[in-house]
DNA sequence: ATAAAAGATAAGGTCTACCTTAATATATGG
DNA sequence: CCATATATTAAGGTAGACCTTATCTTTTAT
C-alpha cells in the first residue's frame, strides 16, 4: 500500500460517492491525475491484483470492500489532519488539501487515533466534509446546495467543495464555513444569486453556489 | 529532493556530527541502511551530480554546505515533529523515532513553522537532542557521559540515544529524561554503575551508561 | 447497420532505487 | 614492498510507475 495505490483507491473512493457513478471510467482518472490512460490501465491491473478494485473492461473500475475500508482509512486522514492543520496551525482553509495530502500517506493507525482523540473526534473538516471513524461510518454530508435555495431563506454554509481556486474565490466574497446568509435574490436566466450576510451584500454565480452547500436556520 | 535522498543526507549527516568522521565511509552508509555497497555508491554519485556531497574515492563522502542544509531542515524536521507526538499526542518515547520519520517528509516549511510555534519553540526534542532553528543554529547538545560521572556525583538525564531497544531497556529500568540519580558506586572491572533514583538502587552497565549523558545538577 | 468516437491492449522506452556477480584498484600491515 | 583485505567500478537485472506509438475492440449515435 504505496502512496501512488492508496492516491488512486481515493480518487476513485471520491468519484463513487461524488457521483454516484457505478463504474468509474479510466478516461476520468487518467483526466483527473494528468496521466495517459495507459499508465491508468497498468495500475488498475496492479490494484486488481491486489483485490482492491474490480474491473470490467470497457465499464469502468469499482473499489472492492477491501478498497473501500482502505480508502476510507486515507479519507480519514486527510480529513484529520485538515482538522489539525487548520484548528491547531491556523493554516487558511485554501491551504489546507495540500498539506494533508502529504501528511495522510506518512502516519500510522496508532498515531492518528491518538491525534483525533487531541481534536476532539471532530465530525466534519474544514471544509465541511464528513470524518469516518475507525469502522468507517459518518455523520451525513450536507447535499442542499445554495443555489438551490429559495428566496427569503436563511441557510449557513456547511460544506464547500474542496478545491483550491474555489476557495479563493470564496475568500474573495468573503464567505466561510458557517457564515450565515440570506438569499434575496436568484436570477436563473443571468445565472446570479444574492445574499445577505450581515448587512453586506454579496453577488455569487450559479456555478460557484452549486459548490456550497446549506442548512436552513 | 525525494524520501530516499533526504534519508542519505540525514544518516551521512548523523555520521558526520556524531563522531567526528572527516569523511563517511561508503560501507558504513551500507551497513547503516542494509544496502549493498553498491547501492551506496549509486547513490552516492547521485547525491554528488546534485551537489549535495563531496566524494573521495576510498575516502569517502561528505556533505556540501547545500547538503548540510538540506540535512539540517530534516533533523529539524524530525525532532519538532518528536516534540509533537510526546507532547501533544502522548506517544512513549520509543515509538517517537519511527513515527517521526514518515512525517517529516510530508510537511512543507511553512507548515513546520506554525508546528514548531504551536509547540512552543522547543529547543530540544524528546531524547533530548538539540532542535536547530530556521539557520541551523542549535542549543548545545549534552556531551557528558552517565558512566563518565564520578561517584557521589548527583546528576540529571538530559540526552539518550535514539534507539528503540536502548529505549525499551531504559523503561525496563525505569530512567527517563530529565530523571535526577545520584552515582552510588561504580566498577570499572564488572563495567557496571549503580545509582540511585529516588532511593531506588538502579544497575547500569557500562555500555547503556555511556548512551545516556548527563549535566551535573 | 455501420462509421466515428471512445476505450483497451500491446510493445517498447525511461527513471529511480534497489539487487547480484565479477573484475579492478587502493591501502595498510607485517 | 608486497600480499591481503577493503573499497570501487562495471555490467546486467528487477520492480514500480510513469511515458509514447500503434493496433485493435466496443460502444453509441446517426
Amino acid at each position: 500500500m504505496n502512496p501512488a495505490v492508496e492516491d488512486y483507491l481515493k480518487m476513485i473512493y471520491e468519484f463513487e460517492s461524488d457521483r454516484k457513478d457505478q463504474y468509474v471510467k479510466n478516461a476520468r482518472l487518467a483526466e483527473q491525475f494528468g496521466y495517459t490512460i495507459q499508465s491508468i490501465n497498468e495500475m488498475i491491473k496492479r490494484l486488481k491484483g491486489m483485490g482492491l478494485v474490480e474491473y470490467k473492461p470497457y465499464r469502468g473500475v469499482r473499489l472492492t470492500d477491501k478498497g473501500r475500508k482502505e480508502a476510507l482509512k486515507l479519507v480519514r486522514a486527510h480529513r484529520i489532519w485538515e482538522v489539525f492543520l487548520s484548528d491547531k496551525l491556523g493554516l487558511p482553509w485554501e491551504a489546507l488539501h495540500d498539506e494533508a495530502e502529504k501528511l495522510e500517506h506518512a502516519v500510522s493507525e496508532a498515531v492518528l487515533e491518538r491525534l483525533y482523540a487531541f481534536l476532539g473526534r471532530p465530525e466534519y473538516c474544514n471544509h465541511g466534509n464528513p470524518i469516518p471513524d475507525q469502522t468507517g461510518h459518518m455523520a451525513p454530508t450536507y447535499k442542499k446546495s445554495l443555489f438551490s435555495s429559495s428566496v427569503g431563506e436563511t441557510v449557513v454554509i456547511k460544506r464547500v467543495v474542496d478545491y483550491k481556486p474555489l476557495l479563493n474565490h470564496l475568500n474573495k466574497l468573503d464567505l466561510s464555513l458557517n457564515d450565515q446568509v440570506r438569499i434575496l435574490e436568484k436570477d436563473t436566466f443571468a445565472k446570479l444569486i444574492k445574499v445577505d450576510k450581515n448587512g453586506e451584500l454579496i453577488t455569487i454565480s450559479q456555478t460557484i453556489a452549486e459548490t456550497i452547500y446549506v442548512t436552513q436556520d
